[in-house]
DNA sequence: AAAAAAT
């Protein structure tokens, strides 16, 4: 077994890797570090969840000098959570080498990127949009720039990034490293890689490692009408330590993250059209457990790193197979085990087989739960409460009651009584609208030219039942909803059957 | 057709 100690690392980095609880090196670290560490271009194909930042990371950091005053390395990434993200993790690696990495992104006021910028951090992590923003206000200078990283490039690739990838790697000096992580590698990259790639070595992570050998895969077969109770009745069942709900839309996701808050969950939503900030504390949030669920759109399906997410939900089906891996990748990280529910409608049926072509994996079917269920899966959860509160709280002040009551009930009676009081199913009574979702297209099998996705001919549009007229007023709790034409979506009472006035 | 990203 090799760890870190083999792999030549200055010890204040040995340090904190150690700190961080990182013993033994993942495939592709211990393939990219030597690598990194002659100067060499390195193509690294791998996904998330393999450890790829501290991958470039570590060589990145030991390679900075400290008392240069422009920067010296430049990370690029598709998202601004995923530029955060890997800036922490880099801060973390290079904690006792005073080696400092800046995140820097749109939506964040840019003075005070500006003010950040003067502490001389040696790396900026960026998406590439504000970079140019900031090489164009003269606020960031790249003429020191020793290596950059292409993080996720296949993704900032698909987000139409190329121009800006390519001005900003006309403007750092020719003679710099340039390391670059892909999960895919179609041609359009290839042909950037020639370019802008000085004999680069090609490291893969084998298929195996690359999949998702860890996640449990479940789906679940509902109708539009029964996903909200299904999603309630399995976090229900089991209470999962953190969960991602991924929906199909950013009003789908208000609409959904309100439902679960309305049912006594704790729950934030998470989409593009939030203001960054906000964005930033749902995270924080997600990450320190003062939530317990985030509802998502596919702004959280890739790269996002949290420990303890040990469910992903795809309440709607992603739009393509890629995505799919990429969202539930979000749980089964760092060897922990891992479970992902994807929720599929008759209709859709078929695209289990795609995905499972994709992952090369089957998934298993799971009925959907019953009420019963659900509140089994509640005792066994109030039991646990129970037992913790045994064991590690403080109820002296208590026996008194429990006495006097003991004298009037025997024992199974008052315990039963607690656990019910325990499980009750909250809010139940909340009146709750959620949007309908049109079905996730499917293709039809005209022809054998399916290369990847299920996106392509037939549409729903055709087949669809013509759609009434009514629509009735919603909770406006989010500020962030965009009118639609009317008529267009139908909303009906979703969770309760009653409706409030 | 959706989402992401510079304002």
């Amino acid at each position: 077994m090799t760890v870190f100690a083999d792999l030549d690392i200055h010890p204040l980095l040995l340090k904190s890797l150690d700190q961080m609880g990182f013993e033994e090196p993942t495939p592709i670290q211990k393939d990219v570090l030597p690598i990194a560490k002659t100067g060499k271009d390195v193509i690294g194909q791998a996904q998330t969840g393999t450890g790829k930042t501290a991958a470039f990371g570590i060589p990145l950091i030991e390679k900075m000098e400290q008392e240069t005053r422009l920067p010296q390395g430049i990370v690029l990434a598709p998202t601004r959570e995923l530029a955060i993200q890997v800036a922490e993790e880099l801060n973390k690696i290079g904690r006792y080498s005073s080696v400092r990495a800046l995140p820097i992104y749109g939506g964040q006021e840019i003075g005070r990127q500006i003010r950040a910028l003067k502490n001389r951090p040696q790396i900026i992590v960026a998406t590439p949009g504000r970079l140019q923003d900031h090489m164009r206000r003269g606020t960031i200078k790249l003429s020191d720039i020793n290596t950059v990283v292409l993080d996720e490039a296949d993704e900032m690739l698909s987000m139409g990034f190329v121009e800006e990838i390519e001005e900003i790697l006309e403007s750092v000096p020719d003679n710099r490293q340039t390391l670059l992580f892909s999960a895919t590698m179609p041609p359009r990259l290839q042909s950037i890689l020639n370019k802008y790639m000085n004999d680069p070595a090609q490291v893969k992570v084998k298929a195996k490692e690359m999949t998702v050998a860890n996640i449990d895969q479940r789906y679940v077969e509902v109708h539009e009408r029964q996903k909200f109770d299904t999603l309630c009745r399995l976090i229900d069942i089991h209470s999962p330590e953190l969960a991602i709900v991924f929906g199909r839309t950013k009003r789908r996701v208000d609409e959904l993250a309100d439902a679960l808050f309305q049912r006594g969950y704790e729950v934030e939503g998470i989409h593009g059209d939030l203001p960054q900030n906000k964005r930033d504390k749902v995270i924080q949030k997600f990450k320190s457990k003062r939530i317990e669920i985030l509802v998502a759109t596919d702004v959280a399906a890739r790269g996002l790193d949290v420990s303890g997410v040990s469910h992903v939900f795809n309440f709607d089906l992603p739009q393509d197979p890629e995505s799919y891996v990429h969202r539930i990748g979000r749980t089964g990280r760092a060897g922990k085990h891992g479970v992902a529910f994807s929720f599929v409608t008759p209709r859709e049926k078929e695209h289990i087989n795609v995905i499972e072509k994709t992952t090369k994996k089957k998934m298993t079917f799971e009925k959907a739960p019953t009420l019963k269920d659900a509140s089994e899966g509640r005792q066994q959860q109030a039991a646990e409460q129970l037992t913790e509160v045994i064991e590690n709280e403080e109820f002296a002040s208590l026996t008194e009651k429990a006495e006097e009551l003991l004298g009037s009930y025997d024992a199974v009676t008052l315990v039963s009584a607690a656990l019910k009081l325990a499980s009750k199913e909250p809010g139940k009574e909340v009146s709750i609208n959620l949007t309908s979702e049109p079905p996730v297209r499917i293709k039809h099998g005209k022809g054998p030219k399916g290369g990847g996705g299920y996106k392509g001919k037939g549409g729903y549009r055709g087949g669809g039942k013509p759609r009434s007229n009514d629509r009735r007023g919603r909770p406006g709790s989010s500020d962030n909803r965009r009118s639609r034409p009317e008529g267009k979506k139908k909303d009906f009472a979703f969770a309760a059957k009653r409706r409030k006035g």
